[in-house]
DNA sequence: CGGATTTGACCAGCGC
DNA sequence: GCGCTGGTCAAATCCG
C-alpha cells in the first residue's frame, strides 16, 4: 500500500461512552486502520478487568514482525472465530507512542458476527453481519454530507489529544455534532505518519469502558480472563499477544457500538 | 490433548 | 539482479 498521495475523508459520528474513535479505510486494498489509545501502562494497566466481551471475534495470532523504523513488531492475526474467514489485522504500537495500538484491519468476516452486544443508543444501526454492516457504511457514505467549514480546522492531534485526556473521554456522544460528520479531503504525505496525525487520530480509552453497560454484565470469570491477558501492557516491549483485548476488544466493540461511524476515508488520488 | 502463541524460515513485491 | 522489507507459513512450544 503507498501511503502517498492519498485523500482523506474525516467523518467523526458518534462517540459512545467516552470512546472517541475513527477508522481509515484503505478503499484500494479493503483496509480499515484504528488507532486505540491505551490507558493505563502503569499500575492502572493492571486493573485491566473491564475487558472485551470474550464472545466476540476471536482472532489467532499467525505472526509478528519488527518493522522497520519502529521499536515495536507488528503482530499479524487472523480471525478464527469461523474457518475459512479471510479477516485480518495487523496490530502494532505507534512508534511515538506506545500507548497509542494501530490496528489494521483487512479483508472482511465472511460470517455472521458472534452475538452483537445491543447498543441502546442506536438500534437501529445494528448491524446484523459484517457484511451487511459494510454494505450499510458503503451508503452511509454516500450520504455523507459536505463537511462543515469549521471542522476543517481540526485542532491538532496534541491539542486534541490533550482535550481528549483531559476528558477522559467521558461523553455520553461525539464531542462532535452527530449531524454534522467531518470530512476533510486533502493529500497527505503519509496518512499514519506521526507528524501528521491530527485528523486521522483515534483515542480509545479503556478506562470508559467501565462505564459501558454491556460489558458490565460479563461474569467474573470473564473479566478475570481479561484481567490475565492486560497484564501483558505492563511491559511494553511486546505487542499484545492475546486476542481477546486488543484484538477482539478492538473489533468486536467497534462492530457493536457504532464504533466505525467515526470513519476516515482515505482514497487514492 | 487440543488450541493458541512464538519464532525462524520462506516468499513476493518494490526500489535501486 | 540484488537487497530490503513486509507478509505468511509451519514447526516448536506453551497453556489451560
Amino acid at each position: 500500500m503507498q501511503c502517498s498521495d492519498v485523500h482523506i475523508e474525516l467523518c467523526f459520528k458518534d462517540v459512545f461512552c467516552g470512546i472517541s474513535c475513527a477508522r481509515v479505510i484503505m478503499r484500494v486494498v479493503e483496509k480499515t486502520v484504528v488507532r486505540v489509545k491505551i490507558e493505563g501502562n502503569d499500575q492502572q494497566g493492571k486493573q485491566r478487568s473491564e475487558g472485551p466481551p470474550s464472545d466476540c471475534w476471536s482472532w489467532r495470532k499467525y505472526g509478528q514482525k519488527p518493522i522497520k523504523g519502529s521499536p515495536y513488531p507488528r503482530g499479524y492475526y487472523r480471525c478464527s472465530t469461523s474457518k475459512g474467514c479471510s479477516a485480518k489485522k495487523q496490530v502494532e504500537r505507534c512508534r511515538t507512542d506506545a500507548s497509542m495500538l494501530i490496528v489494521t484491519y483487512t479483508s472482511t468476516h465472511n460470517h455472521p458476527g458472534p452475538d452483537p452486544i445491543p447498543t441502546t443508543e442506536n438500534p437501529q444501526n445494528q448491524p446484523t453481519t459484517p457484511k451487511e454492516e459494510e454494505e450499510e457504511e458503503e451508503e452511509e457514505e454516500q450520504q455523507q454530507p459536505p463537511p462543515p467549514p469549521e471542522k476543517e480546522q481540526e485542532p491538532p492531534k496534541d491539542s486534541q489529544e490533550e482535550d481528549a485526556n483531559e476528558d477522559h473521554f467521558h461523553y455520553s456522544q461525539s464531542p462532535f455534532n452527530n449531524s454534522q460528520d467531518i470530512i476533510i479531503m486533502g493529500k497527505r504525505e503519509n496518512p499514519f505518519d506521526d507528524h501528521q496525525e491530527p485528523i486521522s487520530t483515534v483515542l480509545l480509552e479503556e478506562e470508559p469502558l467501565i462505564s459501558f453497560p454491556p460489558l458490565l454484565s460479563f461474569s467474573s470469570d470473564q473479566l478475570k480472563s481479561e484481567e490475565n491477558d492486560h497484564d501483558f501492557y505492563d511491559e511494553l516491549e511486546e505487542l499484545p499477544s492475546s486476542s481477546s483485548y486488543s484484538s477482539s476488544f478492538t473489533s468486536s466493540f467497534l462492530r457493536t457500538s457504532n464504533f466505525f461511524d467515526d470513519r476516515i476515508l482515505v482514497y487514492p488520488s
